[in-house]
DNA sequence: GATTGACTCGTACAGCGTACGATGCGATTT
DNA sequence: AAATCGCATCGTACGCTGTACGAGTCAATC
């Protein structure tokens, strides 16, 4: 019996060390890398109903149990799958003087396009946050928040309600992404029932979603930027 | 063999009928009625996990396979559970001249009260909208805005954008409620790696949730009756 | 050469959703 | 009264899941 790694350990920067082994047939090795690029892949082309944990194995060539060996459990490898779909590269002037409402709006709108590139992202944030990359957008949010003029006392409530915004907009989008013709039945329902406004509107159909989001974020800006 | 009702009738108003059948025991016999409304409360008791077909039939004093006759599948609990919580009685005035900017807050607070009441529903709307219930929070919410003189263009970006910010700030809410040591850990992570500001805030910590809904919400509203 | 520790994997098991067919029972028809 | 029918219930069984367990492999170390 062997002592669990368990925990997604964040490795400095360098592999610091040879391949541990050379591999029996063809196969590059497992690894914690290795086995959460192909989670995001299968999750990417399955959905999070698809990803079994055989299944991911096979496209690893192992056996189904070496994945535990650098994983904990299944949980963890949506854990992972999750967070690493959110990583980000903030532009070298976001450090810098440059715009803080032009550095906010690009955080925020890589984030909603990196979740509806992966469209289970979406509905599996629901269940856990707080992975190491979420929290980096949060401090940029809060710096850019800050550099902006919002009082410290404000702060979270300032980052909450972006952060909120965001992951509303881009869970519906992302919901309501698939379901193609559920959609035209959904507006067919309105047809048929009392819902004469949103039917008129023709609310579930012809929708600018990249537009609307970004109209509300405005909206929200230039609440938090007038200051309370 | 017997063909299935499958979907969910929507029966008119009366029972139309006796008792069906006078329960061999003692329980109310089996409905679609109950079945939903023990899925409520069990999945408040053990969450969405909690939730197995057999543990729901148990509990209904039934056979596992009797609830199919009901139900079509468990994902169809999950639906119709979901769409149960979301139910909303509006007050007598909404149709009236009433202050549609608090007619909206109502709503949206009631909408928000709604689900935190069931946290389980937050992470299972991603997956499943467009309910019964849904559809008339967006009816009631698209004539609220339609007599705040938003123009016709603008309504469907004005809805969408209410409806992502409820969400959002709702599924964020209910997913750190349970997780209370987990906001300790992932405060005292911040400490240790490189978030100086969110840390500073106390991000993670006492946080003013009702009140930031609150005043993002206002913010959009704002924006929303300014036009533009 | 023996030992150790990192890693892999075959087998097995409990628990899941649900397909299928048998069964019971009130109402309807004959 | 007898036969038929449709709604409703449930026991059994099947395929699939996550993963506990322990045996196995190999490189590095002593």
């Amino acid at each position: 019996m062997a002592a669990r790694p368990s925990g997604a350990k964040s490795k400095g920067g360098t592999p610091a060390g040879g391949s541990p082994r050379p591999a029996p047939g063809d196969e590059p090795a497992l690894s914690l890398e290795r086995i959460v690029a192909t989670a995001v892949d299968l999750l990417d082309a399955e959905g999070v109903d698809g990803l079994k944990m055989r299944r991911l194995a096979d496209r690893l060539g192992a056996g189904a149990m070496s994945l535990y060996w650098h994983v904990a459990s299944k949980e963890a490898v949506f854990d992972l799958a999750l967070d690493r779909v959110l990583a980000y590269r903030a532009p070298p002037d976001m450090a810098g003087p440059g715009d803080w409402r032009e550095d906010i709006v690009h955080m925020l709108e890589d984030w909603r396009e990196s979740m509806l590139r992966h469209p289970w992202s979406a509905s599996l944030l629901p269940r856990r946050a707080l992975g190491q990359n979420i929290l980096i957008r949060l401090e940029l949010l809060g710096r850019a928040l800050a550099k902006a003029g919002v009082a410290e006392a404000d702060l979270n409530g300032a980052i909450w309600s972006l952060w909120n915004y965001v992951i509303g907009a881009t869970i519906t989008r992302a919901s309501f992404d698939l379901t193609d013709d559920d959609r035209a039945a959904g507006q067919q329902r309105l047809t048929s029932e009392a819902y004469p406004t949103i039917e008129r509107s023709r609310l579930l159909l012809d929708n600018d979603w990249d537009g609307a989001f970004r109209k509300g974020l405005d909206f929200l800006l230039d609440g938090l930027a007038r200051g309370r």
